[in-house]
DNA sequence: TATGAATGAGGTTTCATTCAT
DNA sequence: GATGAATGAAACCTCATTCAT
C-alpha cells in the first residue's frame, strides 16, 4: 500500500518524537510541572499512546536523558590517545570540540536537567556520574598527567585542575538554564569567548610577573 | 510566670523553625516532592499552623530563600575598599572568607536550591540574580580591575575571569547537592583544597614555562 | 471604680454587638461564606470570645434570627381586635404598619436570610414558620373573613388572598437581597409605592368595568 | 458493534447526567453543602470525571442553571403578539401556561436556587435578571399596557401590576423550596388553585361594591 | 495499535473550634 | 473573661495511569 510507508515511518519515529517533546518540555517547565498529556500532545499523539512506548513518566525522563547523552559517551576518548604535539594545544582543542558538541546540541541542556532533577532520579544520577562525569574527568585527568610527566605543565593537583577546566562551562550552561529566561541576566560574553579566555587564563595565569 | 516563657519562646521561634524545616526538606527532596504537612511535622506543628505563618507553599519557599540569603547580602563589600597590599592576596582572602561563610552554612545549599527550582520561581530568580549574583560579580570584577590598573595582573578579560573565580565553587556545591547523596561520587578533595589549588592555578597558570 | 462602668457596659452589650455583626455579614456574604473570625472582628472582639457567647456558628445564626424576629412576634395581633370601621381601611393600615416595621428595619433582611438559608437550619425553618408565617397568615386571614362576613368583601378564597397580600412584599425584599447589589436591577418603584398600588389593585381589581 | 452503543450513549449523556445530579443535590442541600464528589457519585461516576466536563464546582453550578433556564428563554414572547380577544383572557392564559412550564419542571426550582445562591454568583445573577426576569416583565408589562390602551383595564401602574402578577407564584415556589421539606408547612392550596384565585382577585378586586 | 474517557490517590488549602495563657 | 495560636477534619482539584473500544 502506498499509504503504509509514511504511516510506518511515522510509527517508527514515535519514540524519538516523544523523547524530543519530553526534552523540550522538561527543559522549559521542569519535570514536575510538565504533564504527560502535554508531552503526548507536543509529539502529536494522544495521552494513552505515550504509555505504549514508555511505561511511566519517570521512565520517559530516564529514556530521554540516556538517549541524549548516549551519543556523546565513549566518543572522544580515542582522539586523545594518538596525539603528539604539545598537550596544551590538545587540551584547548578538546575543550573546544567538547563545547561544540555539548554546548550547542541537546546534551548541554540535558546535563542541566539532570543536575536539576537528580534528587528525583538516583539511578539516573548514578548513570550520569558513571557514564558522563567520570569518563570526562578521566580523559582530562590523563591529559594533565601526560603534560606534567612531559614537563610541559607544572606539578599541579590533577583533580582540582580538571574541575577547573570543566566547572566554568557546566556552570554557564546551568546558569543559562536557570536564569536565561525572564531576561534576568543578559550575557555579554559568548560561550566561545569564555572558553578562550578560560583556557588562556588557566594556561598562563593571572599574574603579570610569574614568580 | 515561669511557665509563660517556653510558650512564648516557642511561638516567637515558629517562623524560624518552619523555615529551617522547609530548608532541610526542600534540600533533601526538592520543592515539588515535599508536602506542606511534612514541613509542618518536622517543625513540630500541625499542618494548619504552617498556614498561619506563610500563606502558601510557594511563599514558604520564597521566605526561606530570602531569609537565608539576606544574611549574606551587602556584607563583604566593605572590606575590599580599604585594603592596601597586593590584590592577589586580597583576592585569595576574600574567596576563602566567602567560602567559609557560604560553603559551610545554609547559604550554599540555598543557592543550589535556587538554581534547581528557579524555573518555578521567576521573581525569586530575579531576586537572586539582583541581590546575590550581580553584587558578587561587581565586587570581584572591581578587584580584578584594580589589579590590572596596578600592573599586578595581566590585561585579562574581566567578566570571564570573574566567572572563572566563582563557577568552580558554585558548581562544586551544586554537584554535592545533586549527587552528594547516594554515595555516587566520593570526593577526594576538600573544598578548601580545591579553593587553594584553584587560586594557585588561576594566579600562576598551568604552564611550566610562561611564554 | 470609674473604669468598671464602661467596661461593664461594654461586656453587657457583647451579645447584641455580636448578633449585629453576624446579621450584617450573613446578609452581605451569606452564612457559608462568612467566617466566624470576621463576625468577631466586626464586633471588635477576638475569635475565641465569640465562642464564649455562642457555642457554634450555627447557634450564632439561630440566635441572631430569633433575636431579630422576636421583636415583631405577637405584637400587632391586638390592634386588629378592637377596631370598628371598614376592614379595607384596617387592612391597608396594617399592611403599611407591617411594612414600616419589617421593611425598614432588620426583620426584612432577616426574613430573606431565613428563606435563603432555611435548608441548613430545619429547626429554624420550623421556628420561622410557626412564629412568623403562621401568625401573620392567621391575623390577615381573620381580617379577610371578618370582611367577608360583614359583606364588605366578596366571598374570595381566604388562603389565596392572604398569600396575595403577603407575597409581593416578601418577594420584593428577597429580590433586593439577592439582586440588589451589582446594580443589576435598578428599581423604579419605592416599596411604599408598590404597597399602595398593590392595595388599590387588590381592592378594586384590574378591570375597568367590573362584571 | 453492539457493545459500542451503550458506551457511547453513556458518554454523550454524561454532561446532562452530571447537570441533573447537580440540580438535585443543589436543590436538596444547597450549593455550599454539596460536595463535588457527591454530585459525581449521584451521576454514577468518579470524582475526577466531573472535572473532565466542568472545570470547577462553580462552573458546574452555572452550567446547570443556564441549561435549565435556556429552554424557557425566548419562548413565549411570540404568542402574545398575534392575539385578538380580551387581554384579560390572554393574561390568564399566559399565566397558566407559564406555570405549567415553570412550576412543574425544573425551571421552578432552578429559579429558587438562583435566588438562594445569587450572592455567590454575581454573573449568574445578572444573567438571570437579564435573560429571565427582565424579558418576563417586559412581556407582561406590554400586555397590561395594551389592556389599558384598549380601555379594558383601568389606568393602573404597570410595573407594580406586573410585580403583583409574578411575585405570588415565585414566592410560592421559593416557599416550597425553603420550607417544603420537614413537613413544616402543609399546603392546603394547589398552585393552580392559587393561580386561579389570584387572577380572579386581581381582575375583579376584593371589594364587593366597587367604588 | 491508538485513543481518550474514566479513575482515585494524593496534594494544597480553609476554617470551625479548642484551650493554654 | 478574653485572647489568638494551634489543631485537623474536610473540601477542592490535579494528573499519572488504566483500559474498553
Amino acid at each position: 500500500m502506498a499509504t503504509a510507508a509514511p504511516r510506518q515511518r511515522r510509527k517508527d519515529a514515535r519514540p524519538q518524537e516523544l523523547l524530543d517533546a519530553a526534552l523540550a518540555l522538561f527543559v522549559e517547565k521542569g519535570f514536575a510541572a510538565t504533564r504527560s498529556e502535554e508531552v503526548a500532545a507536543r509529539a502529536g499523539v494522544a495521552k494513552g499512546t505515550l504509555y505504549r512506548y514508555y511505561p511511566s513518566k519517570d521512565e520517559l525522563f530516564k529514556a530521554m536523558v540516556r538517549e541524549n547523552l548516549a551519543v556523546h559517551i565513549a566518543e572522544s576518548a580515542a582522539q586523545a590517545a594518538q596525539y603528539d604535539g604539545p598537550i596544551a594545544d590538545l587540551l584547548v582543542e578538546m575543550m573546544r570540540a567538547w563545547w561544540a558538541k555539548v554546548g550547542q546540541g541537546n546534551a548541554g541542556v540535558v546535563c542541566s536537567l539532570v543536575m536539576t532533577e537528580a534528587r528525583h532520579f538516583p539511578e539516573l544520577a548514578r548513570f550520569y556520574v558513571d557514564e558522563v562525569i567520570t569518563p570526562s574527568q578521566n580523559l582530562l585527568g590523563g591529559l594533565i598527567e601526560r603534560g606534567i610527566r612531559a614537563g610541559e605543565f607544572r606539578a599541579v593537583p590533577v583533580e582540582a585542575t580538571v574541575h577547573l577546566l570543566i566547572a566554568p562551562l557546566l556552570h554557564m550552561m546551568l546558569h543559562e538554564h536557570s536564569f536565561g529566561d525572564h531576561d534576568v541576566c543578559p550575557h555579554t560574553m559568548s560561550p566561545m569567548e569564555l572558553l578562550d579566555a578560560q583556557m588562556s587564563l588557566l594556561l598562563h595565569g593571572l599574574l603579570a610577573t610569574p614568580s
